[in-house]
RNA sequence: GGCCAUGUAGCCAAGUGGUAAGGCAGAGGUCUGCAAAACCUCCAUCACGGGUUCGAUUCCCGUCGUGGCCUCCA
């Protein structure tokens, strides 16, 4: 598999650490808020990464952390008048019920920072002991950014560029401006944990940097995050875990970075108002149709949702289900076929091991379900038909889809009483009073019902 | 200001130095009591201006637009 590594900037082929095994590490949420689609689309690229890889025979190790140490939740948490801490696991708690409900793998180690601590302070000794971090006179500790000479390498960018702009802070006890905090004292009121530098807590970058090395060791093959953390986040951590390293020079062998999703053609923001959160998308669409608009573009470019594009992609989810969940006849004896050029397992498998090419993967899977329908049409081998059907429905797997069919099976209060209205219906059409059928075809669809006559009989389906 | 992406049909969105995947929407047709679904057919010359080339949407330069990062951010 080719992937885009950030780092260099070119397309390399995904070659594991350790043959047959892939560590995969993903950069998680800082639980302030409830999460918005943003993060979901971030989550589904990786998502459908780890199964994929999973589906070609690899052992992958998925490892996203959640960050509930952070400035950020001590304010909100301040705000609100409620502890830090107990913010962060109420919004962990929502995002990992949303997580489900987004059909997204869970990550085989969801470390938290406020439960590796002391692996964070170890390896903040390391770097302290290397010569590449310094403490202050209050007890904070920054990694010392000149001392990398190589510092800015993910994001191309040197430490000249970078340091226009910035300068010292009054009273500021760090060395040179680009320093960042490694531990952080603490302040009145703020959670903190014992450490050799007195009681503080964590910096942001360090945690990554501490987690990955734990669960995945010092080199690993895949770390990925939004475009938006490639400077400072990534870097850092790259910094931090060189400073701090043993035996790997190197970090992470691939950096993935996902484009971000805008709103209506504007950035997501908080100023704007016009954050969808994963809450809102869930009353609004479908998983599968969340899931096939993030995958119906490439995952590094931006992406721009609205309100059409999601319609569109919930029909194309309706047409994948429909094609996958088709009746087909038992009659064996028809013609046999095969799907056609362009919808082959080849095709699917080519088009994901292209830097994990979604759009093209998604344009197999339609090739397949026009191949079913016509086949379907023209009373084709329905062995044949059913094997392309579970084709289509393991490729739709792969990527996250579950294709289910909002249909009549679906729970529903008054599913008796629509039942008995399409029994009703039937009767009428079958006297030919087609007044009466069509008033209740109307009726139905007013409570959101839609019937289709088929050649196995009447049947009703929940309107997406 | 610096660095980096990007601009493809009504919408979303792939892609290639040799005249543009796929989805949605739309139009016509088949089927149907009518619909729905399905099937068939139709629907773009790739922001603009230069350049390189036998030939560019695809490479280079410029302009304009959009966006990201440079401070927290998936």
């Amino acid at each position: 598999m080719r992937l885009q590594n950030t780092m260099t900037g070119a397309l390399e082929e995904l070659v594991p650490v350790t043959p047959g095994k892939v560590g995969i590490y993903v950069c998680g949420v800082t639980p302030y808020d409830s999460a918005h689609v943003g993060h979901a689309m971030s989550l589904i690229v990786y998502d459908v990464l780890v199964r994929y890889l999973r589906w070609r025979g690899l052992e992958v190790t998925f490892v996203s952390n959640y960050t509930d140490v952070d400035d950020k939740l001590i304010d909100r948490g301040a705000a609100m008048g409620i502890d830090p801490l107990d913010l962060a696991n109420t919004n962990i708690a929502q995002w990992e019920d949303e997580q489900e409900r987004l059909g997204l793998l869970k990550p085989d180690v969801r470390p938290r920072v406020s439960l590796e601590i002391e692996n964070i302070v170890g390896m903040t000794e390391e770097i302290v002991a290397n010569g590449f971090g310094y403490v202050t006179a209050s007890g904070d500790v920054y990694f010392r950014v000149r001392a990398k000479s190589d510092y800015g390498k993910l994001s191309h960018r040197n430490i000249e560029d970078l340091r226009t702009g910035t300068r010292f802070e009054p009273g500021d006890e760090k060395e040179f401006p680009l320093d960042f905090a490694l531990w952080k004292s603490a302040k009145p009121g703020e959670p903190a944990w014992d450490s050799p530098w007195g009681k503080g807590r964590p910096g942001w970058h360090i945690e990554c940097s501490a987690m990955s090395r734990r669960y995945l060791g010092e080199r690993f093959d895949i770390h990925g995050g939004g475009l938006d953390l490639i400077f400072p986040h990534h870097e850092n951590e790259i910094a931090q875990a060189e400073a701090a390293a043993h035996t790997s020079p190197v970090f992470a062998n691939l950096w993935m970075h996902n484009g971000m999703v805008q709103r209506d053609g504007e950035k997501m923001s908080k100023s704007i108002g016009n954050v969808v959160s994963v809450g809102d998308a869930l009353e609004r669409w479908s998983p599968d149709g969340i899931r096939l608009y993030v995958l119906s573009s490439h995952y590094r470019s931006q992406t721009n949702l609205t309100d059409e594009a999601m319609a569109a992609a919930g029909a194309g989810v309706e047409r994948l289900a429909r094609a996958a969940t088709r009746d087909v006849p038992d009659d064996a004896t028809g013609a046999r076929i095969e799907p056609p050029e362009g919808a082959r397992e080849s095709d699917f498998i080519d088009a994901l091991e292209d830097d994990l090419d979604t759009s093209h993967a998604l344009a197999v899977l339609f090739r397949l379900a026009t191949e079913i329908n016509r086949a379907i049409d023209a009373h084709r081998n329905g062995d044949d038909i059913r094997a392309m059907q579970a084709t289509l429905g393991e490729f739709a797997g792969v990527l996250g889809l579950t294709l289910e069919q909002g249909g009549s099976d679906a729970p529903r209060e008054d599913a008796a009483e629509i039942d008995a209205l399409l029994l009703e219906r039937t009767a009428a059409r079958a006297a030919r009073d087609f007044k009466r059928a069509d008033e209740i075809r109307a009726e139905l669809d007013a409570r959101g019902i839609v019937i289709e006559d088929t050649t196995q009989g009447a049947r009703w389906s929940v309107k997406r």
